[in-house]
DNA sequence: TTGTACGCGTTATCAT
DNA sequence: ATGATAACGCGTACAA
C-alpha cells in the first residue's frame, strides 16, 4: 500500500526504453527521436514522475542550494529589517534558478566559522553569501580554504579578493548630510555603528567626508551598537556636550528612533531643536511623530542581486560586480533648519510624507 | 591534483577493513571491536575524513532538513519582528539535532501551496513550519496529501489535526485590557489584524472576551492589517467615533506605534487623553515617546519549541502539544487613567521601564 | 565482520 | 543518430 514515488526506472519500464534514455528526455538533451521523447513525457507525466533532489544532487555532486550564515544574537537581528528583506529578496531570486536557501543560525563569533565550515564539509551547499562584513573578517580566508564560493555583500568591493555586490550605503548618508547642510546646520553629529563592521565605517566615513566637502568642521561622533538603547545613550552624550549639535546624523533608523525619544525625553523638540537622520527606511518611520527623514535602502533588491551573482559564480559564468541603484534619501518630517539659522522660519512641514 | 574528498572507501581502505565496518564504527554502533573501531576513526581522521550531507540523505531516504516557506510581500515581512525572531530560535534549535532550514520565499498565495508541493515532490525536506495561520487554511489538507510532516504553530491547537504549538496571545491581551480597566477606562476600543488571520480573530476575541469578564460594553474594533498604514488610519476612525475610546489595544507593535503618531497629530497626548498598547514588544518599544505598553512575545522560544516539535514528529516520536509561557505584559509610559477617571491624578510614571 | 544490494538520477561507453 | 548498458556518487542495511 506504500505507494513508492516513482523513479526513472519506472518511467523507463512503462515506456519501454532504457534508463539513459529517459534521463536524457527529461532534461531536454539531444540523442532521442522525437516521438520517443513524447512517450517517456507522457509515462512520466501518467506515473506523476517528480525529480528526486537527493539522487540528483548526489549525481551531480552539487547541493543545488546556497547558504547564509547568521551569526547575532536573535534580539539584534529581529530589529533588523534589512535582513528580512535582504532574505527576501535571496528567496525570490532562487527559486526560478532552481536553488534552495539553507539557512544557519549560529549564537556567537566561534561557531560562525565552524558553520561555514560544516556546510562546506557536509556539502551542504554550493555557495555561500558573505554579510555584515567586519574589518579584517577572517571569513573570506577561511572559505577560500575550503573552497566554498561565496558572493561578497558590502559597501566596497574594492580590495575584495571575493566576486562581489556593491551596496554602497556612503551616497545616502551623503546626501542626508547635504540635506542638512542646505538646511542650514553646521554641528551636524554622527552616532556610528561599530567599527568593527564595515558599514559602520563606511557609513562614518560618508558622514565626514560629506561634512569636509561642504567645508563645516567634522562634528562629534560617537561609536554605538545599531540598538535602541545605545541610540539613546549616544544621543544623551550628544546632547550633553557643551556645544550640542544642532543635527544628528544615526546609522540606522533604530538609533535614530531611540535618539528622537531621548531627545525628546530631554525637552529638544524634533525637528526645532534638532535634526534627526536615520537609515534603512523601515515601514514605521513614516508613521512616527515627526515622521522620519531617512534614507532608503532597497535591501530586496540588494538580495535579489546577490543570489544572482552567488549562482553565476557557482555555475562558473563570468561576471561584473553587479553595481546597485544607490539608496536615497526621503525627506520626512524629522528635519528642519536650526533654531539659529536665518532659514527657521520657513513653514514646518507636514507630519506626513506624500505618496510615492 | 583534484584532491578528492576522502569517502568511507578511502577510510576502509587505509584502516584495512571493509565498508560496513566503517559505516558501524563511525555511527558508534555496535558489531566492531573496539581496537578496530579505534583504527578506523584513526584513518577517518588522518584522511580528514567527513559524512557527505548527499550521500547520507540519499541512503537514509531523508533530507535532514526542514522547511520553512514564507508567503508575504516583502514589505510587511521586514517590519515584522515576530518572524525574524521565530526563525533564529528554530535555526538554533536545528543546529544540535543535525537538521538545516530550508527556506522558501513566495510572491503570493498560490505559489505559496506550489512551493509547499514542489519541497514535498523533490523531497527536499523531512517536515515543514505552518506559520501564519488563516482561517480555513488550505495547508494542512495539502500537507496530509503529500504526506509531509508538519507542525501547527498558532494561538489554537483545538480543531488541529496536526501536531501543534500552542502559542497563545490571548493572556497578553487579556492582561493588557485587564491593565486598562484598572486604570479606569470605560471605553477600550480594538485595531484588529485581518480576520483572515488566527492570530487576528484569537486577539480580536480575546479583547473582546476581556471586556465582557470585565463587565464593560464590547468597545468599537476596527479591523486592520497589522501595517504601520493601517494602524494609522484606524486610529483615525476611532478617534472619529462621536464617542471615541480612552484606550486601544492594538493587534500588534507597528500599528500600535502608528496609532500613537497619528493621535498625537491630531493633538490627542498619549497617555493623557489616549492610552495605548501594543502587541510583540519590539525592541523600539521601549524607546518611543511615550515608550509603549505592549506584551511581550518570546518568539524566539517559540521557534525554538516549533524546531522541536517538528523533528520529534519527523523521528516519529509521540509528542505532547508543547505549551509555552504566555506572553506577558509590560508596563510602560503610553497607558495611564483616563482624563475622565477619579485616579487621573495619579503622578506619571517615568518614560523608562524598569530594567528586567 | 565482510560483502553487496540499494537508493536514484547522471553521464560516459558502446552497440546498432 | 538513436538507444542500451553500466559505472558512478557515497553511505546504509542486511544477508552471509
Amino acid at each position: 500500500m506504500t505507494s513508492r514515488r516513482p523513479t526513472i526506472s519506472d518511467v523507463a519500464r512503462a515506456a519501454g526504453v532504457s534508463l539513459g534514455a529517459v534521463s536524457f528526455a527529461l532534461n531536454g538533451r539531444p540523442g532521442v527521436a522525437p516521438e520517443t521523447r513524447d512517450r517517456i513525457l507522457a509515462a512520466a507525466k501518467e506515473l506523476g514522475w517528480t525529480p528526486s533532489h537527493r539522487a540528483r544532487a548526489l549525481a551531480a555532486s552539487r547541493a543545488l542550494a546556497v547558504g547564509l550564515v547568521i551569526a547575532r544574537p536573535p534580539e539584534t537581528l529581529g530589529s533588523d529589517p534589512f535582513f528580512t528583506e535582504f532574505i527576501a529578496g535571496i528567496g525570490l531570486a532562487l527559486a526560478p534558478l532552481g536553488q534552495s536557501l539553507l539557512l544557519q543560525v549560529e549564537p556567537d563569533r566561534e561557531r560562525e566559522l565552524a558553520g561555514y565550515r560544516r556546510l562546506a564539509a557536509e556539502g551542504r551547499v554550493d555557495g555561500v553569501f558573505l554579510t555584515d562584513l567586519r574589518v579584517g573578517d577572517p571569513r573570506p580566508a577561511l572559505l577560500a580554504e575550503v573552497g566554498l564560493p561565496a558572493v561578497w555583500i558590502g559597501p566596497d568591493c574594492v580590495g575584495s579578493s571575493l566576486p562581489c555586490v556593491a551596496v554602497d550605503d556612503r551616497p545616502g548618508i551623503v546626501a542626508a548630510v547635504a540635506h542638512l547642510v542646505e538646511l542650514g546646520h553646521q554641528r551636524i553629529a554622527h552616532v556610528a555603528g561599530p567599527d568593527e563592521f564595515v558599514h559602520g565605517v563606511s557609513r562614518r566615513e560618508a558622514w565626514a567626508g560629506a561634512l569636509k566637502a561642504a567645508g563645516l568642521p567634522e562634528g562629534p561622533c560617537v561609536r554605538s551598537d545599531f540598538s535602541a538603547q545605545g541610540g539613546a545613550d549616544a544621543t544623551k552624550v550628544l546632547l550633553d556636550l557643551a556645544d550640542p549639535p544642532t543635527a544628528i546624523v544615526y546609522a540606522n533608523d533604530l538609533m535614530a528612533i531611540a535618539g528622537m525619544a531621548a531627545a525628546a525625553a530631554r525637552g529638544f523638540d524634533v525637528p526645532r531643536d534638532l535634526s534627526i537622520t536615520g537609515f534603512d527606511d523601515t515601514e514605521v518611520t513614516g508613521h512616527l511623530q515627526p515622521a522620519l527623514t531617512t534614507v532608503h535602502a532597497d535591501a530586496y533588491a540588494w538580495g535579489k542581486a546577490a543570489a544572482e551573482q552567488l549562482v553565476a559564480v557557482i555555475d562558473g559564468r563570468e561576471t561584473s560586480n553587479a553595481d546597485l541603484p544607490p539608496p536615497h534619501l526621503v525627506i520626512r518630517a524629522s528635519t528642519a533648519p536650526p533654531r539659529s539659522s536665518p532659514l527657521s522660519h520657513t513653514p514646518n512641514r507636514s507630519t506626513h510624507e506624500p505618496d510615492h
